[in-house]
DNA sequence: TTGTAATTGAGAGGCAATTGCAATTATATC
DNA sequence: GATATAATTGCAATTGCCTCTCAATTACAA
């Protein structure tokens, strides 16, 4: 079985790039965590193993790990950017609740499908979509009004 | 029939805010461009107008407008943040070309349903969406490899 | 072991967006 | 109309995310 690591590796090969104890340290920061993180989230998980890593190599390595497809970024919010891990996860789109920050993954193979064939009625190649719904989860409309 | 400017003026009414001539010319400025636009576009335009008319009253209008239903944010892209009017047009999702910036917008009834669909079935509220589809558009994929 | 090209940390810098402040101005009330 | 007052403005400084530069270091191949 093929670990992030191996993936990450035989990327970075590819490419003629190294494999650096600091990228590793960036990588099993990523994989520790098992939910959406933002680039200080993993400065602060990774900078306990190795105060000198900075905050310029996580920023240099995120790309990286884009470009070979072990994360993708998600949604952009606060003005910040938010990234999760893919590698032997699906794709799924989201809900984020504008209260109390639940986030919902689901996957509907229809709309999947839906889209496919939108983008062929315009001749259009996509490469990679992303579906966010903003609300108010269970708990959180519950009851209330709610008062966007 | 209820003009931008209308609806505006009521909404600020409502929440104890003016109306005041800079205001008008951001909005003004806005419904003159008929298609997706960022803050500096609306600085560039609004400026010939007024040249005291600065950045900051922009930044400060526009969550007004958005607040008001007049506008909407759409994408987040190469770090800054986009809109679009949305006063007499409705709801649709967008293709991004990430070659040539070819902005395709469009809507499918199917989608937008089985969206509400999905939000039911995990008691979500849904207040607002995105749908943004990246890739390359039928001149910017034709014929060659793609090489993201 | 050695050469070399990639990588690093640190800090400077870029840029979008926000904020504090003193002056200005729209609106309600007289 | 005139007046009071609370919102608004422009400006400039600032914040915060992110990128870049550079000299020193280091992984990797030969």
């Amino acid at each position: 079985m093929l670990t992030p690591q191996d993936k990450f590796r035989d990327y970075l090969k590819e490419k003629g790039l190294k494999f650096t104890p600091e990228r590793e340290t960036v990588l099993r920061g990523i994989f520790s965590l098992h939910k959406h993180f933002d680039v200080d989230e993993i400065y602060l998980k990774v900078h306990k193993k190795d105060k000198r890593l900075s905050r310029a190599t996580i920023y240099r390595t995120l790309p990286l790990l884009v470009e070979s497809g072990l994360i993708v970024e998600t949604f952009h919010c606060l003005g910040k950017g938010s990234y999760e891990h893919v590698f032997g996860h699906s794709h799924h789109d989201h809900m984020v609740c504008i209260k109390c920050g639940k986030i919902i993954e689901f996957r509907n193979e229809k709309i999947e499908e839906l889209q496919e064939e939108v983008c062929k009625k315009y001749g259009f190649k996509s490469i990679e979509h992303r579906l966010g719904i903003k609300g108010y989860c269970r708990k959180c409309s519950g009851g209330r009004k709610h008062n966007l």
